[in-house]
DNA sequence: ATGGTCGTCCAACGA
C-alpha cells in the first residue's frame, strides 16, 4: 500500500497535476493540504471516477485538507477529537484506510516568531498531541502526514546557519515535533535516509528549486508498528517541475501487507 | 539596494 502526502497550494489550480500524479504514482491513499476550497466545491465525483473515495474539510479561500483512498475509507473525522473548542481553521481530517488510521494535517505556518500566528502554531501542535492521546494507541497502525511547517533538524534546511529569527526551525517548534515522537510517531523519511539537503518545499521566488534552496517540512509521521512494514519512501521532486507546479513535492511511503 | 512568485481574486495578504 502506498500512502502519500501533498500540499497542493489550491486544488483548483493543481487539479491537472494531481490527476497526472494519481495516474503515474498510483498512491492508494493521498493526503492533501491547502485545497483552498469549501466542501461544496470539492470534486468528490471526479475522484470517485478515478477509483478514490474522498473526504474533505475546507473553509473556502484558505487551508483545507482531504483524504483520498482506493483501499476503503471509514470513520472520517474533521478537526481535533480532544474535547476542546472547534478550531476555526480547516487543518486536520482523519479516516481509516486499508487498516491504517491516517490524518492529513496542515500545521499553521506561524508567519514570524513575534506574530500571534506563531503562538497559534504552537498551541495547534500541542492540540495535535492531545488529539493523538485522545483517539489513537501508539501500538496501532497510525500515520499523521502533512505540511508540518517545521524542519525537524538542520539537515532539513538549505541555510541552517542563518542567524535571523525565523519560524520552522525554532527549538519550540522542534520540541513540539519531538513530543509527537515521544508519543510514538517516527519520521518515516528519516528511517530511510540520513542525508542533508533532501527537501520537500521550495519557494517559487528566485529559482529556489534549481538552486537547491529548500526545506523539508512535509512529513509522514507513523507509529513504529507501521514503520516496521515500510519498504520504500521518496520525495517525488519530479512533481515540483514542469507546468504550474505546487511549491511542495509529494512524499510517499510504501507499506507491505 | 531591493525584491524577485504564486494563490486567493482585483487589493492586498498569505505562504
Amino acid at each position: 500500500m502506498r500512502i502519500a502526502t501533498w500540499n497542493v497550494n489550491s486544488l483548483n489550480a493543481r487539479s491537472e497535476r494531481v490527476d497526472e500524479w494519481l495516474d503515474y504514482a498510483g498512491p492508494d491513499v493521498l493526503l492533501l493540504q491547502e485545497t483552498k476550497m469549501s466542501d461544496e466545491q470539492f470534486p468528490y465525483d471526479h475522484y470517485a471516477g478515478k477509483g478514490y473515495e474522498s473526504v474533505h474539510c475546507g473553509e473556502g479561500r484558505w487551508n483545507g485538507v482531504a483524504v483520498l483512498s482506493r483501499v476503503g475509507l471509514e470513520d472520517p473525522y474533521s478537526g481535533f477529537a480532544d474535547g476542546g473548542n472547534v478550531d476555526p481553521e480547516a487543518r486536520i481530517i482523519s479516516a481509516t484506510c486499508g487498516g491504517v488510521r491516517v490524518s492529513s494535517v496542515y500545521v499553521p505556518n506561524g508567519r514570524a516568531v513575534d506574530d500571534d500566528h506563531y503562538l497559534y502554531k504552537l498551541s495547534w501542535l500541542a492540540r495535535l498531541r492531545a488529539h493523538l492521546e485522545a483517539c489513537c494507541d501508539a501500538d496501532e497502525l497510525v500515520l499523521i502526514g502533512g505540511d508540518y511547517n517545521i524542519c525537524p533538524d538542520d539537515r532539513d534546511v538549505w541555510d541552517p546557519g542563518n542567524p535571523q529569527p525565523r519560524t520552522h526551525v525554532t527549538s519550540e517548534e522542534r520540541s513540539a515535533l519531538e513530543k509527537l515522537e515521544q508519543w510514538g510517531l517516527v519520521d518515516v523519511f528519516r528511517h530511510f535516509y540520513q542525508d542533508e539537503g533532501l527537501y520537500s518545499w521550495w519557494d517559487y521566488r528566485d529559482g529556489a528549486f534549481h538552486k537547491k534552496m529548500g526545506l523539508r517540512i512535509d512529513l509522514l509521521m507513523a507509529t513504529q508498528a507501521l514503520v516496521q512494514r515500510a519498504t520504500f519512501c521518496l520525495v517525488d521532486r519530479t512533481a515540483r517541475k514542469g507546468t504550474k507546479p505546487s511549491d511542495h513535492a509529494p512524499v510517499f511511503v510504501d507499506i507491505e501487507d
